[in-house]
DNA sequence: CCAGACGTTGTT
DNA sequence: GTCTGG
DNA sequence: CCAGACGTTGTT
DNA sequence: GTCTGG
């Protein structure tokens, strides 16, 4: 679930959002994003110590430092919480390199009894960012190098349990900032990877236009 | 010892 | 069925 | 996540 | 890098 998500909203409003959970506004060029898929660019944030925070584009799909070939990274988009520390793919990440991914929606993909397949988007009504507990990873030097992330995924709240049986970690105020807390322990990150208790997202039906990656435009948020 | 995997989802 | 591209 | 390809020879 | 399977 969740291999689709959205930052469409503008510089302004992604600059005061940044600015308001501690990071210098982004530095690069960014254009609205309404239907980002995985092997595509999500923004991370990160804790370097001291609480001096930094934001990135990072591709989404996480290339482990030790991978031969970063084709691998097409595999690792999305962690369990369940498994996420002990996984030989995410554990060294999740130890020492967690982040907060920002996002204003994501997509998941109803499925009825029959099998067919009903795009919905979930969001704050007032389209609002807000950040995903992540993982990130640097791979290779100089030409090849690459800077990759993934989620991290847990069982449904009651907004998405109709929809789906796994949801996106999401995490806001205090969460955060212990997600971020380069001392954290591992039982205490644990304790953060639970179904959003925050109550802010609504689910709506959306066209079936967001199926194609290539369709990125405000089409795939148009409700049904 | 070396070789090969390292993930999740959903469907059967 | 499985992999790659988006 | 979904959509689309899944192959080779030899020609442009 | 580290673990499992052979």
């Amino acid at each position: 679930m969740c291999g689709r998500a959205s930052l469409a909203l503008d510089e302004d409003e992604l600059t005061a959002y940044l600015q308001s959970v501690g990071v210098p506004a982004a530095p690069t060029r960014r254009r609205p994003r309404y239907n980002i898929p995985p092997q595509d660019d999500l923004l991370l944030f990160t804790e370097l110590g001291d609480h001096r925070r930094e934001s990135r584009m990072m591709r989404w799909g996480l290339v482990p430092f030790w991978a031969k070939d970063p084709s691998i990274g097409r595999k690792l988009s999305i962690a369990r919480a369940e498994t996420v520390a002990t996984m030989p793919a995410f554990r060294s990440a999740f130890k020492k390199r967690r982040g907060l991914i920002v996002i204003d929606g994501f997509f998941e993909w109803h499925r009825d009894p029959d099998g067919s397949k009903t795009p919905m988007r979930i969001a704050r009504p007032d389209n609002a960012p807000f950040t995903l507990a992540g993982l990130w990873e640097t791979w290779g030097e100089g030409d090849k190098r690459l800077i990759t992330c993934a989620i991290i995924t847990t069982t449904p709240n009651d907004l998405m349990a109709p929809i789906h049986d796994r949801m996106p970690v999401i995490l806001t105020g205090a969460a955060q900032d212990a997600w971020l807390d380069p001392t954290a322990k591992v039982g205490s990150l644990q304790d953060l990877l639970i179904p959003d208790p925050s109550d802010t997202l609504h689910a709506y039906e959306v066209s079936p236009l967001v199926n194609r990656s290539s369709n990125d435009g405000p089409e795939c948020w148009f409700p049904v």
